[in-house]
DNA sequence: TTTTGAGTTGTTCGA
DNA sequence: GTCGAACAACTCAAA
């Protein structure tokens, strides 16, 4: 029997992983993650990440090799140690991920070993969907169409594997504690997943959009490590529109509604693909000539979630005590960052992507610049939020404000958006609001006026 | 090649 | 308080 390396990389689950199945075939496998961007592990990694590999670890059975370093240099010695010819993975769609394989592969090959890759993290791999003419696609709708159409496997089974043993490993230095809202590993998905389907699936359509009643399937995280793949979601969800949404209980507009989420993230993964400029830079090059603000002061108050707007901070506590954030709230305050405070889109995406558990950088990047009308999106440019406006709207009752932004506790219901506008609202200490919505909204405007002008 | 219809997520103003 | 209109022009996709 021959032996394989397995190397574990943003897709740490066992089933639906075809990556693993052209590993295990005729092989034991030895399973590999690489810590490469914390090579001497002294800036530290992502706790939620490092429990992710741990949960994997325990479902090899312990024999997963952590280690810290070079990939290239690791996967060449790990090879050689157990006599291993070729090393597999799933391919990662992303610039640095096409950057880090083409290295890894040129290194190993001097060695005789091959880098093997089987599937990716989507359920129809990046630029494969396009239009007629072979041009990718630039709007979301026929995207959405055509990738449907496209179609894509069913989940693949988990095969069954010999792992091999007796590998050093370095010590995986484990969080203290699991943060209850996100915990790690692949059981722990597909958990959450059957749970989302047996309740906040029906009704999602429009209870999504609502931060304070938190009925989205918070996956986006196991997505974006791939504890768990979207063609089995697409699978499962295939199955209740076939057996019939009212059987199920689940409509069929909740149903597409869910598939419509998860073709986003492909669509932006495959604009990535077409465009890697644009994880950092605008998509419109019509959009550089924007005037922008430097202002650290401002940045520094949006970060820590001292704006003086109730939902904007509400969102970036969040944000910093979970690693996470409601969609809604990501688009407000994305949008104060880029047009209340006139900063330019990268600095805020930077930082999401710095905090988000489930950071991906397709999606983050792209999301920033439909915010910011640099995007993929001819969004009509006067849509610009008003941060009170949507709080108002989406947490009717202000619980999710009082719920992370403990100084308006004291105000009742939606008073809890407007402090400023009520006798005791800023008494516990919460923060004027730094600017006026009203004037950065006309400012944003001009600035878009001026675009247009200088663009003629 | 030309034409036509459409484009995730909004806000404000005035009747 | 509610409701409809106005807010640009452009790019994209498909016929």
């Amino acid at each position: 029997m021959k032996t394989t390396l397995m190397w574990f990389r943003r897709d740490l689950r066992l089933r639906d992983q075809p990556a693993l199945v052209a590993a295990a075939k005729g092989a034991n496998v030895l399973p590999v993650f690489v810590f490469a961007e914390h090579k001497s592990g002294l800036d530290s990694p992502k706790d939620r990440l490092v429990a992710s590999v741990a949960a994997l670890r325990e479902q090899t059975e312990g024999s997963l090799v952590v280690r810290f370093g070079d990939p290239a240099q690791i996967l060449n010695e790990l090879a050689i140690e157990v006599g291993a010819v070729e090393v597999h993975i799933s391919s990662d769609a992303t610039p640095n991920g096409r950057a880090e394989e083409r290295l890894v592969e040129e290194q190993l090959s001097t060695a005789g070993i091959a880098l093997v890759r089987t599937g990716s993290s989507y359920a129809v791999q990046p630029g494969r969907v396009t239009k007629s003419s072979g041009e990718p696609y630039r709007v979301f709708t026929p995207f959405l169409k055509a990738w449907r159409e496209f179609g894509w496997n069913a989940p693949f089974e988990q095969p069954s594997i010999t792992w091999v043993r007796g590998v050093h490993s370095d010590r995986l230095t484990e969080p203290d504690e699991q943060p209850d809202e996100q915990p790690a590993g692949e059981e722990a998905a597909i958990m959450r997943w059957h749970d989302f389907c047996n309740g906040d699936l029906a009704g999602y359509s429009t209870s999504r959009d609502r931060p304070d009643l938190n009925r989205t399937s918070r996956l986006s995280t196991a997505l974006n490590l791939g504890e768990i793949h979207p063609r089995t979601l697409l699978h499962d969800l295939a199955e209740f529109a076939e057996i019939g949404s009212e059987a199920a209980g689940i409509a069929r507009e909740d149903i597409d509604r869910y598939i419509a989420e998860l073709a986003w993230r492909e669509f932006y993964a495959d604009v990535l693909w077409h465009n890697p400029d644009s994880a950092w830079n605008d998509l419109r090059p019509q959009m550089r000539a924007m005037r922008h603000d430097e202002d650290a002061d401002a940045l520094e108050a949006w970060k820590s979630g001292a704006t003086g707007f109730p939902f904007v901070d509400a969102g970036m506590r969040q944000l910093q005590a979970e690693g996470w954030m409601h969609n809604r709230v990501r688009m407000v305050a994305a949008s104060f960052l880029v047009k209340d405070l006139h900063i330019w889109w990268p600095a805020g995406a930077k930082y999401f992507l710095e905090k988000l558990d489930d950071g991906d950088l397709a999606s983050n990047s792209h999301s920033w610049q439909w915010v910011a009308g640099t995007g993929t999106d001819a969004a009509p440019y006067f849509r610009i939020f008003n941060p009170v406006a949507q709080g108002i709207k989406f947490d009717p009752q202000g619980d999710y404000v009082r719920r992370w932004v403990p100084e308006l506790r004291h105000l009742p219901g939606a008073a809890a958006h407007e402090p400023w506008k009520h006798l005791a609202g800023l008494e516990h200490g919460y923060r004027q609001r730094i600017v006026d919505h009203g004037e950065e909204r006309l400012e944003a405007l001009e600035r878009l006026a001026e675009l247009k002008e200088a663009n003629l």
